[in-house]
DNA sequence: TATGAATGAGGTTTCATTCAT
DNA sequence: GATGAATGAAACCTCATTCAT
């Protein structure tokens, strides 16, 4: 009884928090971070003001899990997709490929975070900042992986893997912010091929 | 006597709204927009906060034409640097290098710019919008016409320059707001090299 | 049966209601009533916010009852001190100094009761007001009665009994109030010696 | 011309506070420090409720100087009525009614502050503690050299005359409780007799 | 009976902006 | 032209209180 109880309420609980996630993400993407009122979020959750208090401490933390959570998707994805590839060059295309799905799916929120508000993620004084940076390194080393393996094997050129990431990372970044502020309606995964092609034919070994 | 006394005008006129741009840009620097209030850029400015909007709508004028004004700089700058190059791909090398450099100058503001603030740039129902546009391509077209030129002398692959130009600004885009996210205090310079190693090498043509 | 569950009842009943009047108590003698919350009584009774509604109508009258509880006490063990005692002198003493002897007790309680929230006891248009009468007319007589009685027996001067027990009570609540609040930790009763002196000769008759 | 403006600026200044303390002492008088807002405050004041913040730095500051305030003049009326009075029996007296009359005269506004809301002057970790001390010293040494000097003059018993002090205070205070809270609408100053008759007779010096 | 969860009702405070001088 | 003073409009957040279980 005593489990079942626990279950339950964690699983209420659980519910409740993605309810009010995905209200905010919706209001946020909709209006901007700036834009949005804790009033609009309750009122799209269907719940009230106060409520949301109950669950995240102010705007700010609402705001730092709704993209915690978004990343935490992102990982976990991408670690699924590229899970038993051996071949590190298409290990690498496979993370690539799936992030820019990923960022796909909820591109309004992701605009949102890419041209306003990445602020507080990058202030290590705060909680919000060390927790985001643990992603970032988890994110980070995913990648860095496939590429030391692709170098190692010989297929791209020996750099700074950690480098080499933060370029392919920002063009996908860079290519994305293009078309959400362009209102260019293709879909990111267009240009996915087009990056790769660059990216690694950039660190590919010369002759 | 009007002549004169007009171009005193303007020159009163121009000594305050670069005053009060360079205030603003530090204190948002600092701070960041959302922290920043007109009373802390009134001071920073040594002028009253009434007297701000003499020289500019609103706060989001205000801080549009502090981008706009670093924008034109570092256009400029560009352009004169790049004047009388002939080689395409030492010109886009030389572009590319003043840009880091011109960001480097004001690093925090540009910090700020890139991490929290872009949406109104993009948002091209506004005159913002539309007068960054103009910025924005004249910026691009600076860049393409020299890949363009690569291109054709068989340098570079033939892709589209736009998304070319789009990746090479976000690879410096990207190191930039890594460094700067990172509190790495190395100048951004010295991964211009890489950059452009990577970018480069990687729209050579292949035999 | 009937009456043992009652009894029980009555029992449980009784033990809830003191156990959150204690915990209310020491919580509003650390924090003062405005900034105690039901939740900090709650936690500090070790049950819920909801259980102290099924006690206590409100926060008001939870904190009236804090306050009725002392004064009870406090009357109770005047009357046990004082009972027996013939000479009205004595007697006046010995109510005073178990008066302070019993502010002494909860000293940070009565504090916050002595210099904040006075107020709601002083309405009588509520029945907490009422009540509270009841209880000061009780004590006021208690006092006022040994007061006549020594009047009566030429040991005091004749003079309004009820006034003169206001100024005496009035001594000692504000030594009372004025040690507390300069944080002067030696015993109140160090200073019952001078007030009964100022008093009892302030009263005396002149010859 | 300078100094007439800012002789002007100045004047409008403290008309300006004055207009709020008075319309604050006027809400809280009638409502109780916890029930009155700014907006209330704000609307007796006629003006708006942010400009109440330009004045004070917010609520609790806002009572403290409505407080202060009232000190202020109590102190100033009973240095001037007690100006030149040589018997120190009669400057006793003379400061006691007066101090009296001043109560008196906003009589509801010193009824929330004795029985409601004196907390905050007791915290003496707060610059309001220490204002408020420094005041109650001067009130203090005000009544006490009085005193002491009617003892040296062997008109008073020698007893300790911060301690004196305090008592007389205290059935002022108390006093004052009593008819504020009884309703009882006979003047205080109707009791200041018989305060005076107990303390003084209390110290006469017994042969 | 006991409580976890939900909320209504405000309160304080901040700031961009305006306007009279 | 410059500014001190005033304010409207909201935003965030808290907490006493209720209710379903």
């Amino acid at each position: 009884m005593n489990k079942k109880t626990l279950d339950k309420k964690e699983l209420v609980q659980k519910f409740r928090t993605e309810g009010i996630l995905d209200a905010a993400r919706r209001v946020i993407a909709m209006n901007g971070l700036d834009k949005t009122t804790m009033e609009q979020v309750a009122a799209e959750a269907g719940i009230s003001k106060a409520t949301i208090y109950l669950y995240f401490k102010n705007k700010q933390a609402l705001y730092f899990h709704c993209v915690m959570d978004r990343f935490d998707t992102i990982i976990a994805e991408m670690k699924k997709a590229a899970d038993g590839i051996a071949d590190p060059m298409k290990k690498i295309e496979t993370l690539i490929t799936t992030q820019v799905r990923e960022i796909e799916k909820e591109r309004d929120f992701h605009k949102v975070f890419l041209t306003e508000s990445m602020a507080i993620f990058f202030d290590r004084t705060t909680g919000f900042g060390q927790e985001f940076a643990k992603r970032h390194d988890e994110f980070t080393g995913l990648v860095c992986a496939a590429l030391k393996d692709a170098m190692d094997k010989g297929m791209l050129r020996e750099m700074d893997p950690v480098k080499c990431f933060s370029l392919l990372f920002s063009m996908v970044r860079g290519m994305a912010m293009c078309k959400m502020v362009c209102d260019d309606k293709t879909p990111l995964s267009s240009e996915t091929g087009m990056i790769l092609d660059v990216f690694l034919n950039g660190l590919r070994v010369r002759e």
